[in-house]
Order: structure tokens, then sequence, then C-alpha cells
DNA sequence: GGAACGCTTTCCGTGCGATGGAAGGGGTGA
DNA sequence: TCACCCCTTCCATCGCACGGAAAGCGTTCC
């Protein structure tokens, strides 16, 4: 006699399978690098044998490689596609500069972009020496109290500036959280070209940051980190500027994809000669 | 009368709804970057109607966006995830490292892992002054003739030596093709802790090496670049040295991924104080 | 002007592959 | 020894992925 076997039951109908291949990778984050097959099921919300099967795919794609350990993480090819991503295209114009920058100022420098009401660190560079920060690329920063949130928030449209301001979050005993304030800072940025932080998000801490404007205007800011005991402006505007100034150069260069088609993708960095 | 109509045949039955999706997204590459719904379709081996309806999930997921032109290009998400995988930590722990050692000698460094045959090339670090090179992060490049390359055959198990060697390619006139002497200069290697190549990949350009080790070996090489004009080994060996000793040392603290789980993802990086 | 072309988007009938409960094997700690 | 957790495989059902067709739109070419 034939097993007795009733259809399982769908957890979430209406799901399309691409969104459920999808979830699996949303599981990871920076605190779950590294997953077990039944901490994917559960973070994504899908049965243990779904999870299975969709992370046996995504492994053989390399979007997911299987550790010794024989947990999951992140694969390679992920990596790889995301250079490919805008983020990585304006580091990649920024990073001879944001080089330039750390040897002439010594300090931490960052590059970040609007990301709906938070700042996205697109890059973070500094030698051993510098002090180490919380920013990390790929992670997001508050607008309202840092200097590199200040630019980008003082060049976006009003929409922006108003859900920002709404309820400014407090970080340190200085952190301004009166949206009136705020908004003559932004007003003053406008004019004065660079904005500032003492502390407004982190003690101990002052930082000046710049626009950086593509084709179709600020794309970017490009800030510098400093400790609260030397913070001098002067010395820190005219670098600041000048890097700011070659990597708009830089961006406006970049970004119109190739529009030629070729059948067969090739590897235009390493071909042997002929 | 209702219309007639056939069930659409199957492009390539036996390919999963998943695979499909990836596939969309193995449609871009570094010649590649923006895309219109066509050119998807057909990179991907796909109808456009399906295509279409898969670039709609992949964009709702944000791994797509859709620019102002309307074309396609990886999204700011992939970018996100992919800073998840080995080499963006890689990379992050030896960031610092990697800017004193050009601050302290002027000149391009790599930092590469072995990857299948080729190596990927995992960063590449230059002030605005110094030359450009033809290796950008995500790339590859080959084993047999370059610094990098060799540190990391050299530390290779004999099958991935064998492959290398079946027939190295030729790039300048000066790469060195005879398995037979490439051998010999991998043992040296072993004995001597570094690796050279002089014009073997690209013309005017000499290059130095040294391994990244991790609890588990040798993980990564790490590669200073000069132009042949000025070829001062003894001058770059000490600096790539003591890069190469501290990354090795952050190197063995990271990658321990974080076992504990949490319900709620949470961002590390910027919490408001409480 | 209008015909031809290419690209995008929507529609929807079909049938196939995604689905997940169940079962079995392995490892670990009490 | 038992209890618990994890991973893997199996397979009967039916939900939804599939893609041809057609319509809309912008551009190019006689």
């Amino acid at each position: 006699m034939p097993r007795e076997r009733r259809p399982p039951a769908r957890t979430a109908p209406g799901r399309s399978a691409t969104s459920r291949a999808l979830s699996v990778l949303d599981a990871f984050d920076g605190g779950h690098r590294t997953l077990t097959l039944s901490h994917i099921a559960r973070r994504a919300g899908l049965p243990v044998a779904t999870a299975h099967r969709l992370v046996g795919e995504l492994c053989a794609a390399r979007l997911l490689s299987r550790r010794p350990d024989s947990r999951y993480e992140i694969g390679a090819r992920v990596w790889q596609l995301g250079l490919l991503a805008p983020p990585a295209s304006l580091r990649e114009a920024a990073l001879p500069h944001l080089q330039d920058l750390v040897i002439t100022t010594g300090r931490t420098v960052h590059l970040a972009v609007l990301d709906g009401d938070r700042a996205l660190v697109v890059e973070r560079l500094a030698s051993s020496r510098t002090q180490p920060t919380r920013h990390r690329p790929g992670g997001h920063t508050a607008l309202h109290c840092t200097a590199v949130g200040k630019v980008l928030l003082a060049h976006s449209p009003p929409a922006v500036r108003d859900e920002a301001l709404r309820s400014p979050a407090r970080y340190t005993p200085w952190t301004i959280t009166d949206p009136g304030t705020i908004r003559r800072q932004l007003d003053a940025i406008l004019t004065s070209g660079y904005a500032q932080s003492a502390q407004e998000h982190r003690q101990g801490v002052w930082s000046v940051a710049m626009p950086i404007t593509g084709p179709s205007g600020v794309v970017a800011a490009l800030g510098v980190l400093a400790p609260l005991t030397a913070p001098r402006l002067a010395d820190a505007l005219s670098p600041l500027s000048a890097a700011a100034t070659a990597i708009s150069a830089s961006v406006a260069d970049v970004d119109l994809g190739d529009v030629t088609e070729s059948p067969v993708p090739v590897d235009p960095v390493d071909e042997p000669a002929p």
C-alpha cells in the first residue's frame, strides 16, 4: 500500500520563489556573517527543507559558500558583483584622492552618500596610526549630527530635510536636536561650502565635510575626522577642498556605463598578449 | 469565444526559478555595468517577458536598481551584502596597513588571494601620483608571472601548482613560460620569503610580494609595484615585511564569525545614545 | 508621413517544478 | 540511554512561474 501523504501546507503563499531565495541572502548582516542552515531558515522564515534547497542553489551560483565548519557565508561572487554597483564606482574614482587626503592631513577620511533618511558610508580610509571610528563601509550614520550628513542634508530636497529633522536623535550631550537650529546651519552650509560637527555624533571627535558634485548636483560628501584636541579648521579645509574638487572631476568622467554589447563577457583587466 | 492560446514552450526546462533569477545578475560584468531589459534577456538567455518579471523582483529586493535613463544596474544592496564576504573582511583588516605601506613606499600596493587557477585582486591602493595599474579589485590576474601570484602559487598544494604551470601564458617578452624554471623560483620563494616579477606581466613594471599568513596557512599575498627605473629591492622589502606581519596579526583576530543569534537584525555601527 | 524597427509592459492559460512534512542518520550533552 | 538539535533526502500535490502574443511608445529611415 502506498504511503499516505498530504501536500505540504505553504508557509507564506504569495511569496515568489525568487523572493524566498533572496530572503536567504537577507538573513546575513553585519552581526551574522556566518550562519548554519537552521539559523538561515529561522531568520528567513522558511522551512528547513526549503532553505536547504535554496542554499544549495545559491552555493552552486557562488552567492553563498560553505565553510569547512559547515556554516554558510556570503560568497566572493556577491562581493565581485557588488563592485559593479554605484557605490563601488564612486569609491574607485575617489580612492586616489582619499589617499592623498589621508597623507596630507594624517586624519581619518570618510566618503558618504545619501540613502533614504541616513547617510551610507561608501569608504573610510585611515592609516594604522589614526584614530579608529565607528563608521564602516556599507554602514549607515545619521544625517543631522555628522559633518558628512549635514552636507548631504543641506543639498537635499525639502522632503528629505523635513523627514530627517522630524525628531533628531541625541547621540551626545552636544547633539543639536532643535530642528530650527539645524536648519539655520544647513542654510549656512550652502553658502560657506562646508559643514562641521563638534562632538555632535561622538564625544571627543570633531569633523568637517564638503560636497562632491557630479553632473547632476551633489552626489556625495567628503569628510575628515580629528580629535577634539586639535581642530585646526584652516589646516583641514584647504586639502579637503582640493580633494573634493579632484574627486568631483573624476566622478564627472565615470558612470556613463558602457553601452556596447559584446556576446562573450571578457575580462578587461587581464588578457595575455597575443 | 475565448481566445485560443497554447502554453508557452519552456526555453530551458530543468533550470530552476532561482537559477534564472541569478542568471540575470550574471548578465552584468565589468564591461556591462548598466544594461537595458532586452540586453539582460539576451545575455541571460531568457525570454524578454521572463526577464521583465525577474528584473522587477530583483529591483524590489534592491539587488538591481533602475536608473533615470531606464537602464538597470547592480543595486547598492549587493554592494552591502558583498562587504560581508571573506574578501571584504580581509580587506578591512588589511586596509590600515596597506595605507601605511603606500605612505612609506609611495608605491601602488596590491592584496590578492588564490581563486582557482588565478589570483583574485582584493584591494589595490595608490595615491593619485603613483602609476596606474591594470589590476582592479574584483579582477583576476595570472599566477605564474606576477609577484603576488608567485607567492600564492608557491604556498599552494601541488594540484594547483601543476594546473597553473600546465601552459603558462606569455604576456611580455620577459614572461617565463618554462614550467621548470618557474618551479625552481617557487621553491626559492618558500625559503627566501618573498617573490619578484621583473616585467613578466607588464613591460616597465617590477613587483615584489610577500605572503599573509592566517591561522590555517597562507591566506593572501601582499605586493608592491614600482616602475622598472627604480627597483630598489632593499627599499621595498623592509616596509613590505613589516606590513605583511602586521596584516597577518590582524587576520588572526578576524573571521571567527559571530555565532550568537538575535531575532532582530541590529546595526552595530550606529546606535543612538540611550 | 508612415513604415519599420526595437524596446517595454501587460495579459493569461497551461503544466511543471517549487514546496515542505516526514523520516532517517549523525553528533552532542545530560 | 535518552533527548535534543542539525542536516539531508524523498516525493505527492497544486500554486505560480512561464513565455507567446499583442499593444503602446519612441526613434530611425526612406
